[in-house]
DNA sequence: GTGAAAGCGCTAACAG
DNA sequence: CTGTTAGCGCTTTCAC
């Protein structure tokens, strides 16, 4: 029912009140007399009244928007953890500003200068490593962060994720465990990839298993990389035992490749992915994986970071683990 | 190397200019002499400054940002769609401001409502089934809009998609041709895919071919759902021999419980997916597919506002179709 | 419980 | 090419 731009004072003198009053309506309503609120939120909905926010976070330089930088949403997993993350924030009334980086480090820290002027509350990353000068420009900005996706023992402000080396220590000895001897791992060329590898790599060799074979695929990931890793490993390891896949995208065109040449997986080969990917539990055979609850991920950095703007809570733990499992199917 | 806040003004004092000329250096360098430019540049370099982006939308009203509505990140297909556009607008040098609804149409205004608020220089929406208020908020606001994933007549602004009755069109064809006389169909219990059961029935009709035995399931689909569900439409109709799902998880889903029933696909049951996840290329057997582009779908998207944005072309057409093939492969 | 004054930090006009 | 003068529309003090 309005014309072209109705302001915050437009609404003051249709309620016959000052401008603040009606921010107050806005913002923290108890804080109201019941009858002058009636009359404003009255004016307002008459109005059809949509306060400007930019100018509001400008006054009190608090924007209600969270940032948050993944390499991509083309990959299932992070995009489950931004729903849920912005499912969280949104419920707390903030919303979500989101970047990609497409696995570039400079485009991380572009990203992170674009929101830090933004004056979003809170900012997401993806994993601990980042460029120098990102942690700094943050804690000067005393904007809550979280890395997810990861570990590490100091983070910038928060992390809530999992040990990549520990998922990869828990893959080698269940290989172990099923007798494998000879090992390959096929891994999207990315930091949290590599943890994982050397968790694996690692475990292989306390159990004095030799050396991993291993074939790099550039990110993001496709069944067909998948495939053609696989390849590439037998070619040059053809009495290869077990292979463990840094996602499940690469996992699952391992497995076509089995099919393709006739090798019994897990018989003449164990296939391990990572992730749980809901086609995981649905393709033949069904994948052995490392089972990550991505969605929690996003909902529970969502919930730290609410609560945290919030201010209440004393602090609270840096450090948020949410763990990893194994989902033991049938390809290994 | 700065202290606490670094403004504009302290860029200008420290360069010998005022503030304006630090602003242009800032938004567009070629306006100013190169001594100038450059004495500018190294004291922004040096003191570290981050112009605030709140106060720079708030005096000209251009925010650089572009909101997203999207029922849910969960799916592969608006995810891709996002990855797409962000990476395009990313590039024009905007930002997205995602949104979710769950699916929820009250959720989808009050998000309109807030990206209204904080100006966002254009909107992508979802879908051409909005409440009310949607058009005429977003048509008086002036915002560039885009409606996606679908096609209608007469767009709130203009809109990307493709025929969602064509594609149950083009489906029932394939199964009429491949002998199919006995129809079921899988769907999400949401706009689009209904669009899809109407070409889909109306063909089927058309041909004579009788009526189509229905099952619904709530958004998001899961594989779970897809077994599920035709185990429901094989209950009250043993003879199927087609099935049309509305995606391709229940698709797999549907495949998945052939499997453990010992139905023969496609020789006892045609199974035909929707959209053409990477997976549906690598299940067993392999499904046939309407295939979307949903990162072209993004892209272009993103490339029509960027170009309405830039303001230099004549408008251009408001209805864009981008089209779906079908993928066929062994399962139907 | 409500109001008056004083900005938040930047860009749009217009001059020169 | 560069500077001056005014705001953008809201929220924050601090009074009353």
């Amino acid at each position: 029912m309005n014309a072209t731009k109705v302001l915050m004072s437009d609404v003051a003198r249709a309620a016959g009140v000052a401008r603040v009053t009606v921010s107050r309506v806005l913002s923290d309503p108890d804080s109201v007399a019941p009858a002058t609120r009636a009359a404003v939120q009255e004016a307002v909905a008459r109005l059809g009244y949509v306060p400007n926010l930019n100018a509001g976070t400008l006054a009190s330089s608090r924007s209600r928007i969270v940032g948050a930088i993944v390499p991509t949403l083309s990959n299932a997993w992070f995009a489950d953890t931004m729903d849920g993350l912005s499912q969280v924030l949104g419920t707390a009334g903030y919303q979500l500003l989101l970047g990609q980086t497409g696995y570039d480090v400079d485009a991380e820290e572009k990203l992170v200068d674009a929101f830090i002027g933004r004056r979003v509350d809170a900012l997401v990353l993806t994993g601990t490593s980042h460029n120098a000068g990102i942690r700094s420009k943050l804690q000067k900005a005393g904007i809550p962060t979280v890395e997810c996706w990861d570990l590490c023992d100091d983070p910038i402000d928060m992390v809530v994720g999992f040990s990549n080396e520990a998922t990869g220590e828990a893959v080698a000895a269940h290989l172990l465990a099923r007798g494998c001897r000879r090992f390959g791992f096929l891994g999207a060329d990315e930091d949290r990839a590599r943890k994982r590898l050397q968790g694996y790599r690692s475990a292989i060799a306390r159990a004095g298993a030799g050396d991993v074979m291993v074939q790099a695929t550039a990110p993001p990931s496709s069944i067909d990389d998948g495939a053609a890793g696989l390849s590439r490993l037998l070619a040059s390891a053809p009495d290869l035992q077990g292979v463990f896949c840094s996602n499940d995208t690469l996992a699952l065109g391992a497995l076509l490749e089995c099919r393709r040449r006739g090798l019994a997986v897990p018989r003449d080969l164990s296939v391990v992915g990572f992730s749980d990917l809901p086609v995981a539990a649905a393709c033949v055979p069904p994948l052995t994986t490392v089972r990550i609850d991505s969605r929690a991920l996003g909902e529970r950095t969502g919930e730290l970071l609410a609560q945290r703007l919030r201010r209440d809570p004393p602090a609270g733990a840096r450090i948020h683990d949410v763990g990893f499992s194994l989902a033991i199917r049938d390809s290994a």
